[in-house]
DNA sequence: GAGTGGTCTAGACCACAAA
DNA sequence: TTGTGGTCTAGACCACTCT
């Protein structure tokens, strides 16, 4: 349970529309309405109604009200900033992660330029491979700096490691800028992964941040072209004159 | 130049960010200062502070202030809900667009199902390839309900659509949802880009709706695999408890 | 303790939609 | 005319950072 207001708003209205509850294109109560049944000001209503905006729950339109929108929830692959673990128990998927590697190692120059740090600064490396549904198609190779996880280790890989940074070490994981390309496969590749006669493989970097803007994560995440999917939900920023 | 005080400072600060004048890390002035500056209440300037945060301009550290990022702001593809040519001229690359059709047919069933409308229903369908520094690297397959659009015409087409769904028929854009996956190459395809060798091509779905909600657009945006790239900025949704 | 951003209030006026 | 969402105000209190 969350102690602000508009988070217990926004709360409510998300688990009411992605269990159903409420149906696509069922009008929400106006803003009005809404701040008396909380007890409380339109404008805090007015926030948790934005967020739910934002994230492609409902559309507002003046003068009419608040509708809920139909964004078929439940495939959200890479959408935003969420982990592998957290989407697969999203999915329900039979997923499984074979760790290849864990290990605090000199930063290698490649790497060093993505962290924007000093070649041979010491970073933990883990190298994992994602199983679904028995086939091996994702790679995920993480890179973070030592300086801010004192420790890590393979149990830790085989789960989540988000969960442990922001659990055990209390880590503020911020934003993330992403990038989605396709290059072609590697060695590594080619060894993890059942590739079949694959040529190319969808690469995508993250490039993550904490709470005071460290860049303090690099990874590479490597799909097999007929597993990867993305889906983006996005406003239209009205041209400014 | 808009009228909402919000979106004026917001104006100012993208712009400043944008041309270097703010420069990364920079602190911005604390909220109580912009307010006293542009003579308004905290609250709105904190409207604004918050989409710039939204954006990946800004971060915003409580107890510390606001601060400027550096998200590469010039390399942004197809994040967000712009169109090719507004992206084209924020890159300024040679950009060429060759129509090879635009006309109103019934619709198809494979598109009647994507736009959730009767078959044969009437639509626009526009096929563009677009070529970049001399190569045809992208088709663009449009289709709009023609109940909203009256007419269109090759000239148009050749230019920006929606430039001229929004400035000739001031039709509101509102939202959008995007879905990118990997597919083999057609006929189509083979034919009306310079393909070589590939046997698979980056398959972009675009679902558009209007300000009323109304799905009334379904692009299939069909990119090259060495010329694809989507960058995408994400903040951390903090988990609930 | 002074300064910062985060949340919230109880109003106000406006633009727009529907009856 | 009534109801809706959009913008804005002038405060308040809180949590946090820094000195």
């Amino acid at each position: 349970m969350n102690k602000n207001i508009f988070s217990q708003i926004y709360g409510d209205y998300t688990q009411r529309i992605e269990t159903g509850l409420l149906k696509t294109g069922v009008k929400l109560p106006s803003e009005h309405e809404i701040a008396e049944e909380y007890g409380t000001s339109r404008e805090t209503v007015r926030k948790a109604l934005h967020l739910l905006s934002q994230n492609g729950y409902i559309h507002k339109i003046r003068g009419k009200g608040s509708f809920v929108l139909d964004m078929n929830r439940m495939e959200f692959p890479i959408s935003g900033l969420v982990s592998f673990k957290e989407l697969s128990e999203r999915l329900g998927r039979t997923v499984r992660t074979l760790v290849h590697e864990t290990a605090c190692v000199p930063c290698p120059r490649n790497v060093a330029r993505q962290l924007q740090i000093a070649e041979q600064e010491p970073i933990w490396k883990v190298v994992r491979a994602r199983e679904i549904e028995g086939e091996k198609v994702i790679l995920d190779k993480d890179y973070f700096l030592a300086s801010v996880i004192p420790e890590l280790t393979e149990e830790i890989a085989s789960q989540s490691i988000y969960a442990y940074l922001e659990g055990q070490l209390s880590l503020k994981i911020a934003y993330a800028k992403k990038e989605i390309s396709v290059e072609q496969v590697s060695d590594e590749d080619k060894r993890l992964l059942d590739l079949a006669r694959d040529t190319h493989i969808v690469v995508v970097r993250n490039y993550v941040h904490l709470e005071d803007t460290t860049l303090f994560q690099y990874t590479e995440s490597r799909h097999r072209l007929d597993k990867f999917q993305f889906v983006d939900f996005a406003r239209r920023v009205q041209a400014e004159e």
